[in-house]
DNA sequence: TCTACCTCGCTTTTT
DNA sequence: GCGAGGTAGA
């Protein structure tokens, strides 16, 4: 037997030293189900099975990649490596570049991301002249996602009456053509959204048996981790890979489904043992991970489920301490609460930012809690949220390079045909589009022969247009020979961006050129991490799939010591000893949207007890009493959750409002006025408010100016000036108050070089940034 | 055609 | 309390 097999407990080993036949592996919270697979996986490379036939999906690349890693100490780098282990999306992605051109496609077709395929479901709106009130384009994303979902194809639509009539009772009796032209566009563009890679998979599967008999004979092996998260269209391919040697090992757990809202099915890990015949069922009940009183309220929570399959979740582990339970007034108060708390026990029990995680529903929670943290001095790092590759400035870079590869691509040349500006407008583009629809061409084609094309365009424009089809395909000439990064750093030079992030100097720009420079030293670590890989091509398509399919979890190279902060969602899968789950009010938590059915409420209980079963050691529940959403003060109840939780597992602590009100921690900084929302709305301009004096040589000198529209914030502007501003300058540590109006010029003195600069100024409490500076020269 | 400003809608979660 | 998109004025 071999060695790393003495580590596993005997339920662990059942299923890992079972090869052949279907079989389901229920695996509890935290019972170790990762280490089965991956054991699972060397068991079987040991007994002669080749890494090549085994295909295992996972539910992010991260779990992949450490898998592979895990597996790789065991039977070592070089036999690992030709293992298939990734997530769905990201393994059919490559398997259909392989495949393209039956289904009509490039091999280097594009994947458009939700805010590209937003985009073109927006115009398709507007082009369609169709009310954008009724067809709001969000809403027609996801229903063309659970269309795609459950395999229904246009044509499929179109010969579905109930489709169609479901549709026309929501009054929006046009989708089906929506859906026709978003499907042909992006098959124009060379484009596939996320669905699509699971959809063309299915439909490469059943049209062309040759394909499925090659991949059926590849896989002989299939894994597949967390599958209570999959939904309809990857539960096809499975079913269809797995049909002829139905060697098939399924994981996962029904109480840790929490992705029905993109559909994700739960019946397909329910119904397993009914789709393939004498499936083996193996549980993992032992809990290694929590404390009895953290494993005792999970089971107590999830208990309230109709739905579940019945196991029952236990540890050896101590009792460990209660799980808190926290009132705050307001979200503000909660945010301190667990600032001060994560300060006093790293204090009390020597501890690192990293042993916390606070886990909320919504990412718009994050706000508060940051404000807090910061003020302590505590590092965190946020998950999730706007990821890294969605900021405009990345999306801007990235989609000059996805024009390289694939000039067909309509979303990407809309983003940069005209940005940095040069000349080509709004209506030139419309035109662009009406024309490459009657030609039946892209647009980029459409451009290439514009002089050919009838197109009502004055003959400057056609110039500018030329002039950008030469710019990209001179970047598709320096394709053929530089990698990645060098081509990227030629694009950003040539293409003016870093000159049109760098022109104002506004803090935004400094901001994105720095995040242009975090791209391309990416790119530097993907060129250089290619070399040490064999059959890696290096090439700029890898990059730009690789980054099409990354999540904001995947990119944790970061490995400075900080407090995690992260959506539930996102947290499955991982631990932490000390987990704040925070914002436990009825409407946030259950989420208002999702209380209308049992099945809905019973996936945010679902959603509650992974949150809770992250926690090694110690648990906190916080809730407030008011909170501030959508900008306005809300009152709230606490959730239904904490109720759920049989109270002998809980321990009440001392409501926040018996604290003593600490000036120097919790007094804003800014200001300590209570804040009274929504007095005033106003947006510091993209200019600088502030400009440095006239002459350089005094640069302490800052002159003011202020918005035309914007209202005087006092009244005791006594002087008869309407337009003086009560505001405070600070400048590092030092706070001045200030009355200044426009044009009038301000002295900033005593600053050192590198000193921080904020311009606020205050109406009925709230404050407001004008502008930031982050260096200050100083004379003097 | 470009820019600055304003309005609106939105917030549930993500490959 | 933000961003996208629309609009008005240059």
């Amino acid at each position: 037997m071999e060695k790393y097999l003495s580590q596993l407990n005997d339920a662990q080993l059942e299923p890992t030293i079972q090869i052949d036949g279907p079989m389901i592996v229920i695996a509890g919270a935290g019972s170790g189900k990762t280490r089965v697979l991956t054991y699972r996986i060397a068991y079987m490379m040991s007994k002669g099975i080749d890494a090549f036939n085994i295909l295992s999906l996972t539910f992010t690349n991260k779990a992949a990649r450490e898998m592979k890693e895990r597996i790789a100490t065991i039977v070592g780098a070089s036999e690992a490596k030709n293992l298939w282990m990734g997530t769905f999306h990201s393994v059919f992605a490559k398997i259909l570049r392989i495949e393209a051109d039956r289904l009509g496609y490039p091999s280097n077709f594009t994947i458009y991301d939700t805010q590209d395929s937003d985009r073109l479901i927006a115009s398709i709106i507007k082009e369609m002249n169709l009310d954008k009130d009724i067809y709001k384009y969000k809403q027609v994303r996801s229903r063309i996602s659970s269309y795609k979902n459950s395999l229904i194809t246009v044509r499929a639509y179109f010969q579905n009456p109930e489709l169609k009539e479901a549709d026309v009772m929501a009054r929006r009796p046009r989708m089906g053509d929506i859906y026709k032209e978003y499907v042909e566009r992006c098959f124009k563009a060379g484009a596939m959204d996320f669905d699509d890679l699971l959809l063309k998979t299915n439909e490469l599967l059943t049209r062309f048996p040759e394909v499925l008999a090659k991949y059926q004979n590849r896989f002989k092996y299939i894994l597949v981790d967390e599958y209570q998260d999959t939904n309809h269209s990857q539960y096809l391919i499975v079913r269809a890979l797995s049909d002829k040697f139905q060697n098939i090992c399924v994981v996962g757990d029904d109480a840790q489904s929490i992705y029905a809202f993109r559909g994700a099915n739960i019946n397909n890990i329910l119904n397993f043992q009914k789709d393939y015949d004498d499936v083996k069922v193996f549980r993992l009940e032992q809990n290694y991970r929590s404390t009895k009183n953290i494993v005792n309220a999970a089971n107590s929570i999830i208990d309230k489920n109709q739905t579940k399959l019945e196991k029952v979740v236990w540890t050896a582990n101590d009792e460990g301490p209660k799980i808190k339970v926290n009132r705050s007034l307001t979200d503000g108060d909660e945010g301190r609460y667990v600032a001060s708390t994560i300060f006093e026990s790293k204090m009390q029990n020597q501890l690192k930012n990293g042993d916390f995680a606070i886990l909320y529903r919504t990412n718009a929670q994050s706000r508060s809690i940051e404000d807090a943290l910061r003020k302590r001095d505590i590092p965190y790092r946020i998950y999730g949220g706007l990821s890294f590759y969605q900021r405009k400035e990345i999306k801007d870079v990235l989609s000059y390079l996805r024009l390289v590869i694939n000039p067909a691509d309509e979303e990407a040349l809309k983003r940069v045909i005209n940005f940095p500006p040069r000349g080509i407008g709004q209506t030139t583009v419309d035109r662009l589009i009406v024309s490459a629809n009657g030609y039946n061409r892209t647009i980029f084609e459409v451009m290439k022969n514009i002089d050919k094309a009838d197109v009502k365009i004055n003959s400057g424009t056609k110039a500018k247009l030329q002039d950008f089809v030469t710019l990209i395909e001179s970047y598709q000439v320096l394709n053929q020979t530089a990698d990645v990064f060098e081509l990227a750093e030629h694009v950003t030079r040539t293409s003016g961006l870093i000159r049109e992030f760098n022109k104002d100097g506004t803090p935004e720009g400094v901001t994105r050129m720095e995040n242009i420079e975090e791209l391309l030293n990416g790119m530097k670590d993907f060129v250089e991490g290619q070399k040490e890989i064999a059959d890696a091509t290096g090439s700029l398509a890898e990059f730009l799939e690789d980054v099409a399919l990354a999540t904001d979890l995947d990119n944790d190279k970061d490995d400075a010591d900080r407090v995690s902060l992260m959506t539930i969602h996102l947290a499955k899968g991982l631990e932490f000893p000390y987990v704040y789950i925070v914002g436990l009010e009825e409407d946030l938590f259950p989420s208002a949207m999702s209380m209308n059915t049992r099945s809905e409420l019973e996936e945010e209980r679902r959603l509650f007890y992974v949150a809770l079963t992250r926690a090694e050691k110690q648990a906190y529940l916080t809730y407030a009493l008011s909170r501030y959403r959508w900008g306005k003060l809300v009152d709230s109840e606490p959730s239904r959750f904490i109720e759920e939780i049989d109270e002998q597992y809980l321990d009440i602590v001392t409501p926040t409002e018996e604290r003593r009100f600490n000036p120097m921690l919790d007094a804003d900084i800014f200001g300590d006025v209570i804040p009274e929302p929504n007095k005033i709305r106003y947006k510091p301009a993209k200019q600088p408010i502030l400009k440095k004096g006239s002459a350089k040589k005094t640069p302490e000198k800052f002159q003011v100016t202020t918005p035309k529209k914007l209202k005087p914030v006092t009244d005791t502007a006594s002087n008869g000036n309407t337009n003086l501003f009560d505001s405070k300058l600070v400048v590092g540590n030092i706070v001045k108050h200030i009355r200044f109006g426009t044009g009038e010029v301000l002295k900033i003195e005593g600053v050192g070089a590198d000193t921080k600069a904020e311009i606020n100024f205050q109406h009925g409490g709230v404050k407001k940034l004008l502008l930031r500076f982050a260096k200050l020269e100083v004379v003097g």
